[in-house]
DNA sequence: ATGAAAGCGCTAACAC
DNA sequence: GTGTTAGCGCTTTCAT
């Protein structure tokens, strides 16, 4: 706070080497913190350096250097869907304090309301130097073709054709849900639902994979399934459904916690007790599994792990490191007696 | 999808130059979409462009220009808070969508993650055209003096000494409070309690003047008085010593709804029934408000309105163009029954 | 309406 | 270790 700060625009590098008596590449070399600078012309340029104010333009030093020192959150969601999901919020904390240690910057891309093109541009047009790209739905493929462009790390296996090509970190989506779908047979459920997430993302497909697994490795009927896009509200409407097919089930695996938030209102206005009449386990420890009535068995993700994960691996592909091409996180199953 | 992508690096203007058999000025002609330009050279700038895949690169124009065509929402608080916030999301939101029409890219910035100092001199290093900063709480001083090397504007009035000097929208913090307030006295409660937001925000100070002046100006006793800093813990905490103070209250403003969704449990662990016992009124109409047992009596802002009211004005700032230094948004009482 | 030329502020060889 | 010299890819006068 106690630079001068006199008109006559931003002082420049020039100006603190003529300040400081040396040349300007000396400067620079300060500046980058190089090894090759003597301690004493250190001193002089950090105090032209102070004594003027002095910050580097960004973007002259990334036209020269061809680095933006920042790299991309993208997520193709809708703002809405995006501060509805917990999920988002610990993913990014957990990237934003791994980036938090170094000098890179993080731009966070919701890019449904900026249009997915505006931003393939913008994260092809050199802005960054890096890309996470979360929440990855089938029909966002162009993201994927990207990847030759600018280092990019997906948050979840991306869907794609080509998707061996990818890098990318998850949990074991499929795994998860036949464990925990597993604890409602072993509670003794045997006609066991699902209330699935969508088919244009992996989380959807793995998980109604891996309850299938559960049900009919135990000889059980896989074919109450209705599907939501993971929110509360096709949450409530496929439990809806689900009464209105009038099959009985005893058991139900809900893809994700914050559909299990809006399917529990309906399921108790049906008169549906649980875990009395039907045991219910879900996906996703936050908020909602926590503080719903009753508290759900669920299985938890290491978020913010993953997130830091995530920035991590993309340091390491931006710094041309050999990064492995999946990373799979730990699940655990938090038992809460809903099953 | 359709662009040629061969490697040796992204296609520079002078590519696209002489693949139209233009100059390099015209090509900038139209992708500035100058107005003097023939239609034909237009199209063939345009063909060439589609047929390399041109995208123009960013720092380079940004140092030609001196234009970085993008902005920062710089958000003083921990990820924890944005998060739990729906105030934050929405008022980006409104930011966000009203930037969407323009070219002008949006970069957040949760500054406690990110340190202060990190982002000051990140929007003084010429990074973004302008800011936007949303709850500014009196240590963040130095927000205030950046006002003179980049357009900025505060959403909620900024806590400083130079206060005078700074562009802001807000609401009528102080009037709303004393309306909602005054539901309290209308219903006849004469002990009428606050628990108050943190001292060293204009919104926590200007909250409190309001209960201030309607219970004052009823005669009643302003002394009943807790603070929080606006979280759900906080209420709670702040509801917990406003019962161990044994002084009896039957009306109670909170001044927002994150914290009456910590205060509300407390006080029904305490056996106070709400209207019966005690008529509680808080502000904010948000997710909170709604789901509260019982439903809140409260105030609604324009959060959307506000953040893309806070997009305008600053793009206006940018632009040169005259803004009115406060912008005051209007603010409505809900009535739920709960006063 | 178009082109030529001169930078924008910095980094990165390359010489010394 | 330090300075010199070229650019990075674009915009922007200024002529024409």
């Amino acid at each position: 706070m106690e630079t001068t700060d006199i008109a006559a625009g931003s002082p420049t590098l020039e100006m603190v080497a003529a300040l400081a008596g040396v040349s300007r590449s000396t400067v620079s070399r300060v500046i980058n913190d190089s090894p090759k600078v003597t301690p004493q012309a250190i001193a002089s340029v950090e105090a032209a350096i102070e004594q003027l104010g002095y910050v580097p333009n960004r973007a002259a030093r990334t036209l020269a250097s061809r680095r933006t020192q920042s790299v991309a959150l993208v997520i193709p969601e809708t703002t809405a869907k995006f501060f509805g999901d917990p999920y988002f919020a610990e993913v990014i904390q957990g990237a934003a304090l791994r980036l938090a240690d170094t000098d890179y910057t993080l731009s966070l891309l919701i890019s449904a309301e900026n249009g997915t093109d505006k931003v393939r541009r913008y994260l092809a047009g050199g802005n960054v130097d890096g890309a996470i790209v979360l929440s990855h739905h089938s029909d966002d493929l162009s993201y994927i073709s990207l990847a030759r462009s600018v280092p990019l790390i997906f948050g979840g296996r991306p869907m794609s054709a080509e998707g061996p090509a990818a890098h990318y970190v998850d949990v074991d989506n499929v795994h998860a849900s036949q464990v925990v779908t597993e604890r409602l047979i072993a509670a003794g459920r045997r006609r066991i639902a699902t209330i699935a997430g969508p088919a244009d993302m992996s989380a959807g497909q793995d998980r109604l994979e891996g309850w299938r697994a559960a049900v009919t490795g135990a000889g059980l009927s896989d074919e109450k399934i209705e599907r939501g896009d993971f929110s509360p509200d096709s949450g409530a409407a496929a439990a809806a459904r689900l009464l209105e097919r009038g099959e009985r089930f005893d058991g139900l695996f809900i893809a994700s916690s914050l559909m299990a938030s809006g399917a529990l209102g309906v399921l108790r206005q049906a008169g549906i007790r649980i875990p009395e009449d039907a045991g219910v386990v879900t996906f996703d420890n936050d908020y909602f599994a926590q503080n719903a009535n009753p508290p759900l068995t669920t299985i938890e993700q290491p978020t913010g792990a993953l997130g830091r994960r995530l920035a991590t691996e993309l340091l390491r592909l931006i710094a041309g490191e050999p990064v492995p091409r999946v990373t799979v996180m730990p699940t655990l199953v938090v038992e809460r007696g809903s099953e």
